[in-house]
DNA sequence: GTATTCAACTAATCCAGTTAGTTTCCTGAG
DNA sequence: CTCAGGAAACTAACTGGATTAGTTGAATAC
C-alpha cells in the first residue's frame, strides 16, 4: 500500500519519532532502522525524507540546539511580574534553560554537542545568532566588547555542555550533589564575568 | 597459522592499534573490525583480549583519562628551575595539560568524555583520585573546603571537556581565535576561584 | 482521461559485531 | 621426552544496521 491516504511522512514526523526513540532506547538506539520501525515503515522509505543516518543525526542535533534556544528565549521573555531582568538574572536564566532542556529531552543536548556541524549550515547559523544575541543583550550593559562577548558565550556553552556530558557518563564519581555543583559552577562563572565589568 | 611464534597479542597492542586507527580514521572508524584489520588479525580473535566493542571503548576512554593525568602530573613535577609553583600556576598547568593532551591524541579525550563509566570501575577510580589530588593540592592553600574542591574540579573538567568537544564539532562559528578564547576562559575560571579564597 | 510525480515498497548488498566451534601451538607435569 | 591442557588464533555463520536499485500505486496536474 504505497502512499497511504492523506498522511504522508514529513521530516517533522521523523524528528518526533527520533525523539521518542531517544526517550525509550537512548542514544545508542538512534538510527535509520530503529526510527523507521517506530514509524511503522520500512527503512529505505526513510531516504525519501532524510539523506541518511548522518542527516538524521543533524536533524536531531539541530532540534536540540533550537530547543535550548527556545527555552532560553521563553525564560528571558519579559513578564508583568518581571518587566526587566538584570544581566546576572539573564545569565542565570540561560544556565537554567540549558539544564531544564537537558532534563526534558534526555540525551538530546548530548547528541547536539557531539554532532559535527557544517561550517555553512544556515539553520545552525540561525540558532547561533539567536544564542549570541542573548549573551550580547546580557553582557553589553556590563561594557563587554564584542570579542569578550564571544569569549564569554564560548565559556558558558562549553561549561554547560561539558557538565551535562560528564554527569551523564558518570565521570563525576563523588557522592557530592550534582545539582549543587552545577549551581556552584554557574555562580562562579557569572561572578567571574561580573568582575570583568567596567 | 594460529598462535604465531613469540609475539602474542596483548591489550596494550590493541590499545596502540586503536590509537593509530583514531589518528588515521577518526572516531567513526574505531571498532572491533577496524582495529583487528589494523593488527592483521581476524575480528573474532579480538574477543580473546577484549569483551567486545564496549570494552574496547572503555580501554580507549580510560587510556585517555590516564594520559591526561600523566600530562598533568608531568607538568606539575617540581624542577630545578621551578621548585615551587603557586596555586594559580598549578591550575594553569592542568588546563594546558588537557589541551596539549587533546592536541597530541586526536579525539581521544572526546571519546573519554563520551564514554559512560561504570560507577565501580576501579581503574577509573584510580585516575579520579589522581586528578582530585591535583586539584586538592592546588586549592587547599587557598583555604577551600573539600566540598568546594569537588565543585571546582567538576567545573574545570566540564569546561575543558565541553570546550574541546564544541571546538572539534565546529559549534563555535565565529572567526574569533579558538586558542584565544580558551586562554580567556581559563583565566576567568581561575580568577573566579581565586576570588573565593579566604 | 492520461501522464507525471512521489512516497512508499521489495530485493539485495555491504559491513560491523558477535557466537560457536575448530585448530594449532606452547607449556608444564609426569 | 611425551602428552594433556590451555590459550590464542582461526573459519563459518548469524544478526542487525545502513544503503542502493528498481518497482508500484495513489494523488495530482494538464
Amino acid at each position: 500500500m504505497a502512499r497511504p491516504k492523506g498522511a504522508t511522512l514529513t521530516r517533522a514526523a521523523i524528528l518526533n519519532a527520533a525523539i521518542a526513540v531517544l526517550r525509550s532506547d537512548g542514544q545508542s538506539g538512534l538510527g535509520i532502522n530503529r526510527v523507521a520501525r517506530e514509524l511503522g515503515i520500512q527503512p529505505p522509505s526513510m531516504y525519501n525524507h532524510v539523506k541518511g543516518n548522518d542527516d538524521l543525526y543533524r536533524l536531531v542535533a539541530l532540534y536540540g540546539w533550537q530547543q535550548f534556544l527556545a527555552y532560553a528565549e521563553a525564560a528571558l521573555e519579559p513578564t508583568l511580574l518581571k518587566p526587566m531582568m538584570t544581566s546576572r538574572e539573564q545569565l542565570m536564566a540561560v544556565a537554567a534553560s540549558y539544564r531544564h532542556c537537558a532534563k526534558d529531552y534526555p540525551e538530546l543536548l548530548t547528541i547536539a554537542a557531539s554532532h559535527r556541524m557544517s561550517l555553512d549550515d544556515v539553520e545552525f547559523a540561525t540558532f547561533y545568532e539567536g544564542i549570541m544575541k542573548i549573551y550580547s543583550n546580557a553582557l553589553t550593559p556590563w561594557g563587554f566588547s564584542e570579542s569578550d562577548i564571544i569569549h564569554s558565550a564560548r565559556m558558558f556553552n562549553a561549561a554547560y555542555c561539558g557538565y551535562a556530558q560528564l554527569e551523564q557518563n558518570h565521570i563525576f564519581q563523588r557522592s557530592q550533589s550534582l545539582d549543587e555543583s552545577h549551581e556552584w559552577m554557574v555562580m562562579r562563572l557569572i561572578d567571574a564575568l561580573e568582575q570583568q565589568k567596567r
